[in-house]
DNA sequence: TAATTCGCTAGACCGA
DNA sequence: TCGGTCTAGCGAA
């Protein structure tokens, strides 16, 4: 490291008398940390004034006789020249021979408030305002094309680090774009902190004391190892727990009270440079704040008392000069994009799901009873803080380097980017994009032009009816990145839509739209640069797996790319979005659906039978062709598309079934598949749901499995029938019965009553603390009339318990008929004896 | 503060 | 008791 690169760890806007600045939190080699103030960025906004060139010069000059008149010289104006807007309105004004011109100006502003008020008088002046509504750091990120991460500052060599004066001086700071850009990752000191609290008669946040806390630090070791391989699994954790007024226990530090505790945590706390919480956001910062203030002491991160940003519905703990990094949100976001798939989102579950350590759960009564209570109970909650720092620490170390990639594509602070949506994270790439091509972003619409896009949705992909029954010898083709693809591939983008020469026209989709072929767009442009990227990455980390070396990073990379790839045509058509555009999300969709036929049309030319499809899969049935001839179509096929574009082969599968519906005909997105190796491929059944009982679920798999490596019914029935029998002798387990529905609502905006609402209703009588986003487990007992009057929550549930008839004819039966069914079974054959017991030929 | 559309199924409720 | 309609949830891609 030469002398001149730090680490940026953070990046903050402050306001004194004159001026907003920004303030730049850095690190050294040595570990020492430094702030830096750039005081040559100004917040700024664009307006777009319209008239013959002599009424723009007048507006400007009344605009600023009109803004801030009592406020001289907050504000410097300056037209944009150099702009794509503007030497696009120039082509257009000479086309039109026209005196009447429309040209854009950048104002300036010495304060984030002064932006803020001017807005408000622009509105009333009825100017047009451009990049009025993006926060202050974010935009210093994006002009400076900063991410968080080793960077190199040069600056005026007479000036020093703390204090600063306030003579001018020069600052540019530039990230250090390398192979090992994680490099940093290593540089800093992270620790997880977690705390246990005292359970009151109601609970509030920092209404009971904090009885234990718990910090686990990452170790560094091994570093030559890891800078090879990138792999932070092999980085060591050590953890200490704090606490007071309980045993002695070799594994805890023992304090004399709440306060000294929270002085340890905090004193702990302010030697990381990354602080990780689950769900610190809205629980264990807001909580030590608020300790602290009973305490009557400061919580100080670096000179400062935390402070929460609304985020939504919720909160989002910023700290100065360090990112807070809540694992929750991480979990969340994971779930949410399907990287990982678990029901409740608790450290426990994420623990046993993600990692396959079991955790185990301890109530917030028995977290209160055992941090008085026998050695072994106390030891058992020491244990229990200690795991929940550990386990959050270890989500960090496994998925942030994922964030770190998203941080440097969309130029945002960790802390931001582990905040985001897939939306935000594409409109912050689009800005950091345009921004460098010199472009305006569009604006935000307003709610009636949103509520008027969600009214008028596009149509979406095309999903081929399969081929109800048992099938063998199948093969799976899939297209590569379908829809960014497409984007690509037909030039789709805002601005290439509709263009106005001839020749561009034969790039037309079914929908009657066209895309410019002489001029790249946007969009296209940018997906592209991604899409090489992820395959280049994507190769390498597979040389590199092949050597034995499991590169982390460069797997994050590649998954980050991906993230953002899928979620560009999605942006295309959310309502919300700047740049918005229905033909663009349209076509993409509709050029999908040409695509997917054809390649039906031509493989039943070619001789398969297309079992299904959907979107951007097809399903062909081998029949006595071979694997060869699979792959010679696949080259046809290739041959014939556009050169981003691939058809590429999924896998063979020895069987598959595909279901008729309750009402006929064959169902759409769901099936099972079994590959040579035996290996079970289950989409859409009950078995990948959460809404249905476990018993269901696995005798569901559990028949799939049978028929499927059997190609015969007669075991998955019998199955079947030793499973009722245990239903009806009501000895099946709670954890087999329950099952589990989200409440998506406030309990009173529910027009219809069903199990979920009715337990909810039910346990919240009983003085239980539920609302949207309750994860609920019910079990539909004997007590009650409907299906609904018979829900209770599964804790309220005493063993043995349950409606045997529920459960064989809504959960069972349901799960296997459907399957059974394709190999003439009836549901009476599975109740009654049946088939194979001789009992129906004795009638 | 929220990516999209397509599709299946359960359970309540209503009327015949 | 049945079928139709509606609300609701969740999964596929």
């Amino acid at each position: 490291m030469k002398s001149n690169e730090f680490v940026l760890l953070d990046v903050k806007y402050e306001t004194n008398q004159d001026f907003s600045s920004i303030y730049l939190y850095l690190k050294n080699e040595e570990g020492k940390s430094f702030w830096y103030k750039d005081d040559e960025f100004h917040p700024y906004l664009y307006i777009k004034l319209v008239g013959e060139e002599k009424e723009i010069q007048e507006k400007i000059y009344s605009l600023k006789e009109k803004i801030f008149s009592n406020e001289e010289e907050s504000f410097k104006i300056h037209e944009v020249i150099d702009f794509e807007n503007n030497k696009l309105q120039k082509e257009d004004q000479i086309k039109n021979n026209s005196s009447q011109i429309e040209k854009y100006f950048k104002i300036y502003f010495k304060k984030v408030s002064h932006l803020m008020q001017a807005r408000k008088e622009l509105n009333e002046l009825n100017i047009e305002k451009f990049e009025y509504d993006i926060p202050f750091v974010k935009r210093y990120f994006i002009d400076k094309n900063l991410a968080v991460g080793k960077v190199t500052v040069t600056f005026d060599e007479k000036k020093r680090f703390v204090p600063i004066d306030e003579t001018y001086n020069e600052l540019i700071i530039k990230l250090i774009e390398n192979n090992k850009e994680n490099e940093f990752f290593l540089d800093l000191e992270i620790g997880a902190f977690d705390i246990e609290t005292k359970l009151g008669p109601k609970f509030d946040i920092g209404l009971e004391p904090i009885i234990m806390a718990s910090i686990a630090r990452n170790v560094k070791q091994n570093m030559v190892e890891l800078n090879q391989t990138n792999n932070f699994q092999t980085l060591h954790v050590n953890t200490t727990i704090y606490s007071y007024k309980t045993r002695k226990s070799p594994n805890l530090i023992s304090v004399d009270n709440e306060l000294e505790l929270i002085k340890e945590v905090e004193k702990e706390l302010n030697q990381l440079d990354l602080i990780v919480t689950y769900n610190g956001d809205n629980f264990d910062l807001p909580y030590v704040k608020k300790r602290a203030e009973k305490n009557k002491t400061d919580f100080f991160i670096e000179t400062q008392t935390i402070r929460s940003k609304r985020h939504g519905l919720d909160n989002a703990v910023e700290l100065k000069g360090k990112q807070h990094i809540d694992a929750y949100q991480i979990i969340k976001f994971l779930e949410r994009t399907g990287a990982i798939n678990i029901t409740k989102l608790d450290l426990e579950n994420v623990s046993e799901k993600v990692f396959g350590i079991y955790k185990k759960k301890l109530s917030p009564k028995e977290i209160d009873s055992f941090w008085q209570g026998t050695k072994a109970e106390l030891e058992e909650l020491i244990d229990y803080n200690k795991k929940d720092s550990e386990t959050t620490i270890r989500i960090v170390n496994d998925f942030l380097p994922l964030f770190i990639e998203i941080s440097k594509l969309t130029s945002q602070t960790m802390q931001d980017s582990t905040r985001s949506s897939t939306s935000q994270m594409i409109e912050d790439l689009l800005l950091k994009e345009t921004s460098k091509r010199k472009i305006i972003a569009p604006n935000k619409a307003h709610e009636g032009e949103i509520r008027e896009r969600i009214n008028n949705p596009i149509k979406g992909a095309f999903v081929k009816e399969p081929i109800p029954g048992l099938h063998e010898n199948i093969a799976v083709l899939d297209f590569a990145s379908l829809y960014p693809s497409i984007i690509i591939s037909h030039n789709i983008s805002p601005e290439t839509l509709n263009c106005g020469h001839d020749e561009c026209k034969k790039n037309s989709c079914s929908d009657g739209t066209h895309f410019c072929l002489k001029k790249k767009g946007l969009f296209p442009e940018i997906l592209e640069k991604l899409l090489k990227e992820r395959l280049r990455i994507k190769k390498e980390y597979k040389e590199k797996k092949k050597n034995g070396v499991d590169d982390k990073v460069l797997f994050a990379k590649q998954w980050a790319l991906k993230i953002i790839l899928n979620s560009a045509y999605g942006y295309l058509g959310y309502a919300r979005a700047r740049w918005y555009n229905r033909d663009c999300a349209s076509a993409t969709t509709a050029f999908a659906r040409e695509y997917i036929h054809s390649t039906i049309k031509k493989a039943t030319d070619f001789g398969f039978d297309v079992l299904y499809g959907d979107t951007d899969s097809n399903f062909l049935l081998m029949n006595d062709k071979t694997k060869k001839d699979v792959e010679d179509f696949l080259k046809q096929i290739n041959n014939e598309l556009p050169e981003t574009m691939e058809l590429e082969l999924d896998g063979y599968y020895k069987r598959g079934i595909f279901v008729t519906k309750k009402e006929g005909g064959a169902a759409k997105k769901r099936y099972a598949l079994i590959d040579e190796k035996n290996n079970l491929k289950i989409v859409g059944f009950e078995y990948v749901r959460r809404d249905w009982c476990r018993l269901a679920k696995e005798t569901q798999k559990k028949v799939i499995e049978l028929v499927l490596e059997k190609g015969e019914p007669t075991e998955a029935a019998n199955y079947v029938r030793k499973i009722i029998k245990e239903l009806k002798e009501g000895q099946v387990k709670k954890e087999e019965l329950t099952i589990m529905t989200l409440l998506k609502r406030k309990l009173e905006d529910y027009d219809a009553t069903g199990p979920h609402t009715e337990a909810a209703r039910k346990a919240i009588e009983k003085g239980k603390d539920i609302g949207i986003g309750s994860m609920l487990s019910f079990i539909i007992t004997k007590n009650g009339k409907t299906i609904s009057e018979k829900a209770e929550l599964e804790e309220f549930v005493n063993v043995g318990n349950y409606d045997s008839d529920y459960y064989i004819h809504n959960q069972i039966l349901p799960a296997v008929i459907k399957i059974l069914k394709e190999l003439d079974y009836t549901e009476d054959d599975l109740i009654n004896g049946g088939k194979q017991s001789g009992l129906g030929q004795w009638f």
